[in-house]
DNA sequence: AGTAGCAGTCGAGTCTACCGACTGCTAGTT
DNA sequence: AACTAGCAGTCGGTAGACTCGACTGCTACT
């Protein structure tokens, strides 16, 4: 084996060993349960190597090595490729959408819940952008005298619906419903409010309420955040030094808009992981994501994640969200 | 002034400075603080008085008292009436209401965000009963060839929908729809089975699916839980010990169905505040639920309430709580 | 290039001593 | 009888000294 080939090697024990610790990794640790043919004194070598292009890091000098962010990016590059999901946990995967049968809202939730289950860390489970999505169809109802509601199909077999109070009803609410279905169907919910007039004042408001209250509702729903196994976080602590930045993050997590457009933003510049300090928010600096987009009819349609210490098992990670968003696209298929 | 009556002082003293403090209390920091006219020698003696009859205990021998929960209990029946929000408060609270103007659940899920924000704790709420709540009307609405929704207005105001798949359409439709009706109407959404026939097979089916559909959604999101304020709980890890403590909350909070069943438990029993070991569930040994029931049309309609370490203001959490149900009940009061 | 072996470093744990914050009690006062 | 002054006693917490042992880095050797 070349030198350059087995300081990879060594890298890579070391972040195994790591992640399986949480003690920093000796040079003996890494001959004793690896077989590289080499003596600890050589892997001393490699490792003081390692270090100088910064891959690893001493905590004190009389003391093993631990990975940096730059040294477990290594390692997510050249050593997680296609680890599939150990057998107990694909059938865990598959059992909960088989036996799954909830309104779109609370599947995800439970998505986030299993996603969590599986990683031991915390999951996100985010929605579909609202611009992204188009309207299938969209009418008004009736549905008690003075109550209107709108409800709108979306793409992805979504469905949303708003309730409004107009006295409209039986011929002119028809007029309107048509003039409604006709102003969204095709677009998305981005809030413009298309200049649709049905000749009657009365309907119009209704119209104009009803395309309103739409727009912000699925701006507010597509930038909600499902959150699983916050517990983990807390369970976590001794990776994240002290308790005030466990609040920090949990706070973080209930504003959900930061997490929201960071994770929108990684995937759109195509990032799957992302690791430490590459996280641009402060919070996560001792953090690492894992996500995997969810596709339905081909489409984007969402991102699961989950949100871990940089010291995080990434190829068991990876497997996960992978499994999870693939089975996730394929249970929206026939609409909720 | 009267032995048993300072005595009552004292106690109430040594509530407030240790729930000022976090530290034990000290005789002398009583008489520092309070004018009672004895000197700390005689607080002392009230104090191994209060230790007996079990309101105070002793962290070791050479330090000050702290409160038991008998204590807190005693503090909260005596000396927490009528305790009014501070006006800064107060017009949070004002605000916040008025401002709003969201669907049922984000509302509640806003609310319990904002009672965490006034008290400084968890805050959590409950929605109503699903067995409390009548049907006003039920519909069943075609969106889209082979697309049902099933539309239910509760007598809260709350509209409930569920979307069901079915090729029933047009003329017989609109029977099933108005068997769904009378079916439900006036009663609750209880997961009970009206045997209704329609005469019309296929339309039976409909039938039956949309009522199982929606109650069991009902029920799922009557036991909901909207919790707000999490991080919380990590920033109180120095009253709940352990960092697993504190997971262990959180994922009894993620549970929901723990929580909601032990807040309508406690209301049943006409109990406002629960104090720690008074809690029958044992993560909330060390920690206090403080309840207000909301009301809409003067039947109850939910409760809201915060969680927080036996240690906290009780006045103020009463206040907070009090405050924010009465304002929650106004606002749905019009229907959502 | 790789290795054996040893000196050097430093964290973590243990022990001791000490300080200071309380209380409980006794003797004395009003 | 109620209260108080004052003092002895208790105990947690902190600081310092010491040891142990887990590593590394280096040098000399193969």
């Amino acid at each position: 084996m070349e030198a350059a080939e087995r300081r990879a090697t060594v890298l890579r024990a070391v972040v195994e060993e790591y992640v399986r610790t949480a003690q920093p990794v000796a040079s003996q640790a890494i001959t004793d349960s690896r077989d590289l043919g080499v003596s600890s004194a050589t892997v001393r070598n490699d490792m003081t190597q390692l270090e100088r292009e910064g891959f690893l890091a001493q905590p004190h000098t009389s003391a093993g090595r631990i990975p940096t962010d730059q040294g477990y990016r290594y390692f997510v590059d050249h050593f997680t490729s296609a680890g599939g999901l150990p057998v107990g946990q694909r059938r865990a995967v598959a059992d909960f959408f088989a036996t799954t049968h909830r309104a779109l809202e609370d599947l995800l939730h439970e998505t986030s819940q299993l996603l969590a289950r599986l990683t031991s860390h915390a999951a996100v489970v985010v929605g579909p952008d609202a611009d992204a999505v188009r309207v299938r169809s969209a009418q008004l109802v009736a549905i008690e005298p003075g109550t209107v509601l709108a409800v709108v199909v979306l793409g992805n077999g979504t469905v949303e619906r708003e309730v409004l109070r107009s006295t409209v009803d039986g011929e002119r609410l028809g007029r309107a419903s048509g003039a409604f279905d006709s102003a969204l169907k095709g677009g998305t919910l981005a809030p413009t409010t298309p200049a649709t007039t049905t000749g009657d004042p009365e309907a119009d408001v209704l119209l104009a309420d009803a395309i309103h209250a739409v727009t912000t509702r699925a701006r507010h729903v597509s930038d909600h955040l499902y959150v699983g196994g916050v517990s983990r976080l807390a369970a976590e602590q001794d990776a994240f030094a002290t308790t005030a930045t466990t609040a920090r993050l949990l706070e973080m997590l209930e504003e959900q808009v930061v997490v929201v457009s960071l994770v929108r933003d990684l995937l759109d510049h195509g990032v799957n992981v992302s690791i430490g300090s590459e996280n641009d928010v402060d919070e996560l600096r001792d953090c690492s994501i894992v996500l995997a987009p969810y596709q339905v009819e081909g489409a984007l349609a969402g991102t699961v994640g989950i949100l871990g210490p940089t010291r995080m098992d990434y190829a068991q990670a990876l497997a996960a969200v992978a499994a999870v968003s693939q089975q996730l696209g394929r249970l929206l298929l026939p609409s909720a």
